[in-house]
RNA sequence: CGGGAUGUAGCGCAGUCUGGUAGCGCGCUUGCUUUGGGAGCAAGAUGUCGGGGGUUCGAAUCCCUCCAUCCCGACCA
């Protein structure tokens, strides 16, 4: 493509509501524009590299054995109460009405569109497995949507259905589409992880999340430092190191904590680690054989955090979490003051394996303004359960026993999930078997957030000059960039060559062809957006018979011998 | 929805406290000179100062109200 056919719309300063580099950049670069909150156009540039993402996808996805199909974004509620996600779903779906007064929702994903199509495609075991994808617009009316496309109300996702007669076979498809998926984000240049998931709201029995690891992510993924165990905090065990022996058993000591409201003033107060601090967190549970709602005391140690996840988990609280009201505890303790296990009458007490195998440790007095230290369990309090309650730590051993884990920050870009037989069994998805008997279908469900990639990239491969793209998708793998169009004939024409040369070849070039652009302008543009190969070509390399070619990603300059000089390019291109 | 901040030209900002008729840099247009890493000179265009209401002789500035955006929490590809 020329410059002068291409809207090349680059900022030079960083609109200021812009708080994450891709987003910054993605503006800068003239690759999208907000047009309301959690809206964005995509401008050519930023176009262009969307496309050769979902063109990997589809090739991928078409080669595992998916097919590609395309359903509509608007969708009938009756489909939605059938599967009960009328009345579930919240007001992330964004609910529409049409002239006839009939309710409709814009789809946040296809699960009850795609089983409604297949229960009336599908009559045979004949026919399984089936497994259908598509790319297409969703609208999630994300509650607070932020860092441009990376959470945005409107963005285009992969999305992909498999439909089994049974879990041997769904097992089978899901690990042909962590395969794909693995391929997929090697074939795009991103340094990426999959991890144990959370099953979450969708149910079902294996996930896994493929997370594309940069220091921005939202997301914290504990690795085995030793092992291949790898999992997303929310989810990683904390294993239940043994206690090492108490010795000696300090006595029980009240302190006056005036002012001290949090661990960290507490450590700090007293000069000890938060380690041996305990916190107590209060939430409300119900008791498993009265039904009665009970509160439930969560301890943990001072230098840990809750896993909320973990803690819903158990039978004895209420999911979802919900923290017990200040007027409440008021009314528990009579003193009202710093909450602590002892002492603590009416209250389910459950200790973190961590905080249980803690002793001589300090916690709340329970009184106004006090502490106790030198607290033991067993001779000063005890608790009802010991459970996994906290979120794992850089240093923690792995939970496959090999190792300690290191934790990262990751971007969610993929999500794989055994569905089971929700949609199939609500919606009546069955066929006939070999045996005359009718089958409930059982699915698997893979997404991709398309958009999402397009910002990850960016967080994972920039520099202060801007995008330095993976080769596989920039918008454009060679920039030609003259210098001084106008008044040489030897560039001019050594640069048509090249770029009919190019565009022979397939290798998408931008040619920057009009005639007095500034070399300064022009090299700033091209790193901003990001152009892995750049040719500079000047009057006075061409005497000396060479032409500079700064590679992107390596900041390298090397010389390319004008003899052959569409050879010596080649060389350095890696082969698509 | 709760907590915090901000709205002035396409972008980045000053001016607001202390009311007096709209500014700077970048970008844009025209001309001339330049052109090996974001050119120089000259001339220009662009603003319902987020909206509405109020106070005042007079409001970007003070008061009320609504709206929008960004950040922190619950959601997720």
């Amino acid at each position: 493509m020329r410059s002068s056919q291409l809207l090349l719309s680059t900022l030079r300063e960083t609109p200021s509501d812009a708080e994450v580099i891709s987003h910054q950049l993605m503006l800068r670069a003239g690759m999208i524009r907000r047009l309301s909150n959690g809206l964005y156009s995509w401008l050519p540039v930023g176009l262009r590299v969307l496309r050769k993402i979902e063109a990997i996808i589809r090739e991928e996805m078409n080669q595992s054995g998916a097919m590609e199909v395309l359903m509509p974004v608007t969708q009938p509620a009756n489909l939605w109460s059938e599967s009960g996600r009328w009345e579930q779903y919240g007001p992330e779906l964004l609910r529409i009405v049409d002239r006839h007064n009939r309710d409709y929702c814009l789809g946040p994903t296809h699960e009850e569109v795609v089983t409604d199509l297949m229960r009336n495609e599908l009559s045979s075991y004949k026919q399984l497995p089936v497994n259908l994808y598509q790319i297409q617009t969703k609208f999630r009316d994300e509650i607070r949507p932020r860092f441009g496309v990376m959470r945005s109300r409107e963005f285009i996702m992969k999305d992909s259905y498999s439909f089994h007669l049974d879990e041997a076979c769904l097992a089978n498809t899901y690990q042909t589409m962590y395969d794909t998926y693995t391929r997929i984000f090697t074939r795009l240049g991103l340094n990426f992880r999959a991890v144990n998931a959370d099953t979450g709201s969708i149910g079902g029995n294996a996930s896994h999340e493929f997370h594309v690891l940069a220091d921005s992510g939202e997301d914290a993924i504990a690795f085995s430092d030793t092992s291949n165990f790898s999992a997303n905090v929310e989810l990683a065990a904390s294993v239940n190191i043994p206690s090492t022996a108490p010795g000696e058993l300090k006595p029980l000591t009240h302190v006056d904590t005036p002012n001290v409201k949090t661990i960290d003033e507490l450590s700090q107060f007293l000069n000890i680690s938060a380690a041996n601090c305990l916190k107590t967190l209060l939430v409300e549970g119900t008791d498993q054989t009265t039904e009665q709602p009970i509160v439930v005391a969560l301890v943990l140690r001072g230098d840990h955090t809750l896993n909320e996840i973990k803690a819903e988990k158990l039978p004895y609280v209420n999911a979802p979490l919900t923290f017990v009201s200040e007027e409440h505890i008021d009314a528990l303790n009579t003193k009202a003051g710093f909450v602590g296990p002892i002492n603590l009458s009416g209250v389910t007490i459950i200790s973190d394996y961590a905080a249980a195998n803690a002793h001589n440790f300090v916690c709340g007095a329970n009184t106004v303004d006090q502490h106790v230290s030198g607290v033991n369990w067993g001779r000063d309090c005890k608790h009802h359960d010991i459970a996994d309650l906290r979120n794992v730590v850089e240093g923690d051993p792995s939970p496959d026993g090999k190792g300690t884990l290191t934790i990262k920050r990751g971007i969610e870009v993929g999500h794989i999930f055994q569905l089971g037989d929700k949609y199939s069994r609500a919606m009546n998805l069955q066929v006939l078997t070999e045996n005359q008997s009718k089958e409930t279908l059982t699915m698997g469900c893979y997404g991709i957030g398309v958009t999402r990639v397009v910002a990850a990239a960016i967080e994972q491969n920039h520099d202060e000059h801007g995008i330095k793209w993976p080769e596989n998708i920039a918008p454009f793998t060679v920039a030609l960039i003259p210098i001084n169009l106008h008044k040489s004939d030897e560039v001019k024409n050594a640069c048509e060559a090249l770029y009919e040369q190019l565009n022979q070849a397939n290798i998408d070039t931008l040619f920057f062809d009009e005639p007095k652009l500034r070399l300064g302008a022009t090299l700033a543009n091209a790193e901003l957006i990001g152009v892995p190969y750049q040719l500079v070509i000047g009057g006075k390399g061409l005497e000396k018979g060479e032409i500079e070619l700064k590679i992107r990603r390596s900041s390298e300059t090397v010389m390319l011998s004008t003899d052959n000089l569409f050879d010596g390019l080649m060389s350095h291109i890696t082969p698509q």
